[in-house]
DNA sequence: CCGTGTCTACCTGACGATAGATAGTCATTG
DNA sequence: CAATGACTATCTATCGTCAGGTAGACACGG
């Protein structure tokens, strides 16, 4: 039960900010779906900002070493660009919610410092994991792959975005697979 | 001076979600900037639902128009779709700022019902238009434009959404010119 | 084995700031 | 005169934050 409680408030907060954004993220209520009270928050996270930080910290960290493991698999492209894309349509599927990232992003203006550097370093990671699965499949030059990394990695947050602003999952998939159709994604 | 303090507040409005998000807009702020007191709003919008659904709906018809003007210039296909990206990239370039209803769509649990119709609207506007321009160009089957006019739209939402993220408007522009490399845009 | 000190993991209670909202007032304009 | 457009003043709710307290666990010197 030790350091179990701060998990749970990470947790929990996680899912707030992939639903409500940073602003729909309170302490008060935060503190009563983990059930402690909003003072005892502070304990662990002495501000808002550390605790968005934190939060938007172990998502990348979480969402690399999935990635990570996938390349390790060693998965033709196709298959691995199909897990990829999956990972952001089961986030949507699960209570219709978005990447922590592109949350925090629409606010970026209202973000502390701490919380906009670690939305940045999400995009970074999103597409150097990217270009290096697109180098092992397809024999294409670095610097090709890293654009074509970039695109896939934008064009799936939008997807995810106006997909959830529609209320229809399946449009997720549907442009997914427009895009694979297209040529975007191998 | 009639009606036009309400334009003034609308279009201040729209800049700051634009910037900061739904949650980042306050009736105070709001007033201060238009240069009348927070009360004197809520004279022309009862509630902030009030505001955020009319500032949506103008926004949606505002780009229609724009949009319509544009298709009935009969350009070929690819400068058309050069013009659409154009408007998002302006946006952006623009104190970088993002697509009002991507905004919106980010915090969409935390809106009232009216503004999350005029999300919905804004996305259906640009998918019905970019099908439009789509199947004036190509001879495909109306369904193909369709899908692809979802893909577009999504991924161009996508792609502003991480140029700001990423703090590199240059970014934008790249991305697009991706889409067009890898086949999605025409 | 007892007492003292320190640490963890919370809690109570309150702070000032700010939020959206409203009732009532008043000057200007047609 | 009546409608319009803005004002003052205030309400209640909620926000992040903080000072300070407490119950229990653990370590250690005598």
């Amino acid at each position: 039960m030790a350091a179990e409680t701060r998990e749970r408030i990470l947790e929990a907060a996680r899912l707030t900010v992939q639903d409500r954004g940073y602003g729909g993220l309170s302490f008060r209520e935060l503190a009563a779906e983990v059930g402690i009270k909003s003072a005892s928050i502070h304990y662990y996270f002495p501000t808002k900002g550390e605790l968005g930080g934190a939060l938007a910290s172990r998502y990348t960290a979480d969402f690399a070493a999935y990635l990570d493991a996938l390349l390790e698999q060693e998965l033709d492209l196709p298959t691995c660009m199909a897990r990829y894309t999956d990972v952001f349509g089961n986030t949507l599927r699960n209570a219709n919610r978005i990447c922590l990232a592109a949350s925090l992003a629409a606010e970026l203006s209202e973000l502390p410092d701490e919380v906009r550097i670690e939305v940045a370093r999400f995009g970074r990671m999103n597409e150097n994991w990217l270009a290096r699965a697109l180098s092992a499949g397809v024999a294409a030059e670095p610097e090709e792959c890293r654009r074509r990394a970039r695109a896939i990695f934008a064009a799936v947050t939008g997807a995810q975005l106006i997909a959830r602003a529609r209320g229809d999952t399946a449009l997720y998939d549907e442009v997914i697979a427009s895009y694979r159709a297209s040529g975007l994604l191998p």
